[in-house]
DNA sequence: TTGAAAGCGGTACCAT
DNA sequence: ATGGTACCGCTTTCAA
């Protein structure tokens, strides 16, 4: 039905090996017969047929992506930046030199995580990059390293982009728990006394991150008695941050900061405040995690502690390439900067 | 090297044959042999071998998803949405029912997204769904449409999804013409007079289509004499929102609406306003197209048309698979819905 | 209901 | 530098 090897050889008058090297290019051939087999290709338009040749060569050249939330800038960022690594530089070999790369959306399932692995591995992708946080729930954890070990074994590349190591991969560890500290610190330092801390799912490495940097600045600080209470844990969403927001003010109206763990909330935290008649940054300062690109127009006010996410992806998809070298220890820590605007307040009275 | 389905069928002591119409589930088999082919998958943790049963089967379980910018929410809506009808509805036969999205980022690019739907071709994809505006440069435009039917003659269905629709192509064409209309008639209606507009990159249908939706309001009002003047293009992006604001006010400072051809544009209108000492609505309300999530925090007084995106995505993705009859004639029309927000405002004065 | 065997379209080794 | 040719692992007639 569709043209083959055969028909550009037959046409070429060379054999299917002549043709196969032309395109793949790993072989000298001569200038000659070179120019010809590529005519043949156009004249015929032929498209190599990728499943033959990945079952021959075994191997595809299919890169996979997990994110958690494809809607969710955050992931949309580092998935772009590993995609754009993919196409090879300009001036290669033209011909097929790309990886395809494969954005599969968990929605934060950790059964569709799994599935995905394992829709993965049956297509021999070589490589496979996992983003964001892990769900931490233990039978989940091993079943990851189990299958991230598989694949390992089977020549697909691992490699972890804001989530804990593990065996068998490459990782590119986010400081979120540094990053939450610095941010506490900032708001402490401005005089911040009762900060309310919105979080996300209980299960989440990021969560659990941190959540923990943040309690680590108040113990620092030695107003951690009341962190219990003025926590409380949503989605990584904006619905979350509103409603935890209004849970917030029902346990302390006097809150003077909010601390969310995503932009994302912030968002939903600053709605919340201003529909209950309070200013952003006059009456609550709002802090949040990862500075995507329209939480400075949403709230002007809004204090965030930036992670590079684009070069966080960027680097990921050449470790999937292995066009990187490995980090020291299979692992790197990216680490989050502080993006205080000037508008965040010291609190009221 | 890896556990074949030769494996599996020595195992079970059947035929590779029976192994192969247990996995597909597509041929009777007996339920003494099925239970015992099963049981040797999971001992052996046999994974099908993605390639191998594409070459032989002609055709892979890989859906392609062109978006112009994954790191934009319309597009992660859309795409979640698509890649969300890929799993197999529960109580399925469980074994490998689902298919793959392959979530492709072009970045706008002409080039990328030939060279994503040559990938396609290449690897066999079951459809491609071809989501957002598309470039209207006629070569290009003759291209797609070449590659398209290249690729629906080798059985791979084509959806589009918010662009024109083409021939062996399946449409969901969003209604960008009437939307603008109806958005800028709102406005109209509400007593502004000079109204600017900031729009995306030229060359792409959606630009000129809401565009046009706009000078029409305009027209039927009578008040379209600075239509041209009042009207600055941009890329679809915060920074030029921002930049092309400055750019309006410089040419009439009197304005008093702005309307953004999509919501992350109007983020950027909005803080080009605020930075100038605007309030928005009651010095300059502001318009915009797509209601994304975060727009109604960022700008509560934001008036946008809203397009079913989660919705056209699902669908989009259900055509794709064949899950869902054709519309009639192959296209059919996806409707805005206006979001008038309480807080937008008569001009002043 | 099950098995045998011929491809599917490349790749890569071995010759020439 | 080029050709011949065994595979790669699965699907699908065709027979039994």
């Amino acid at each position: 039905m569709a043209v083959t090897l055969a028909d550009v050889a037959a046409r070429a008058r060379v054999s299917a090996a002549t043709v196969s090297r032309v395109l793949s290019g790993n072989y000298p051939v001569a200038e000659s017969t070179r120019a010809r087999v590529l005519r043949a290709v156009d004249e015929l338009e032929y498209v190599v047929n990728g499943p033959a040749s990945a079952l021959a060569a075994a191997t595809s050249d299919l890169v996979g992506v997990l994110v958690n939330d494809i809607a969710d800038p955050f992931f949309g960022i580092i998935a772009g930046a590993v995609q754009a690594e993919m196409v090879t530089p300009a001036g290669e070999s033209g011909r097929g030199g790309e990886k395809l790369a494969v954005i599969c959306n968990t929605g934060g399932s950790p059964e569709r995580e799994l599935n995905y692995l394992t829709l993965l591995q049956r297509q021999r992708a070589a490589a496979v990059v996992l983003t964001g946080g892990a769900v931490e729930h233990p039978d989940h954890a091993a079943a990851v390293a189990t299958k991230a070990s598989r694949l390992a074994a089977s020549g697909t590349r691992v490699v972890l982009c804001g989530r804990p190591p593990i065996e068998d991969a490459t990782t590119l560890a986010f400081d979120n728990r540094g990053g939450a500290r610095r941010l506490t610190e900032h708001l402490l330092t401005l005089g911040h006394r009762r900060i309310g801390y919105v979080a996300g799912p209980a299960e989440r490495t990021t969560t659990r991150h941190r959540l923990e940097g943040h309690r680590a600045a108040l113990a620092a600080a030695g107003v951690d008695q009341d962190a219990e209470r003025l926590t409380v844990h949503g989605l990584y969403d904006r619905a979350s941050g509103y409603d935890a927001t209004l849970e917030l003010l029902r346990r302390d109206r006097t809150l003077t900061a909010v601390v969310a763990a995503n932009d994302t909330i912030a968002l939903g935290v600053c709605a919340a405040l201003r529909d209950q008649g309070l200013r952003i940054p006059e009456d609550v300062s709002v802090a949040g995690f990862d500075d995507l690109p329209f939480s400075a127009d949403a709230v002007p006010a809004l204090t965030t502690m930036r992670l590079p996410l684009h070069e966080a992806g960027a680097r990921a998809g050449r470790l999937a390439l292995g066009r990187e070298p490995q980090p020291p220890g299979g692992v790197a820590m990216v680490r989050a900067e502080l993006m205080a605007r000037a508008s965040t307040a010291p609190p009221r009275g």
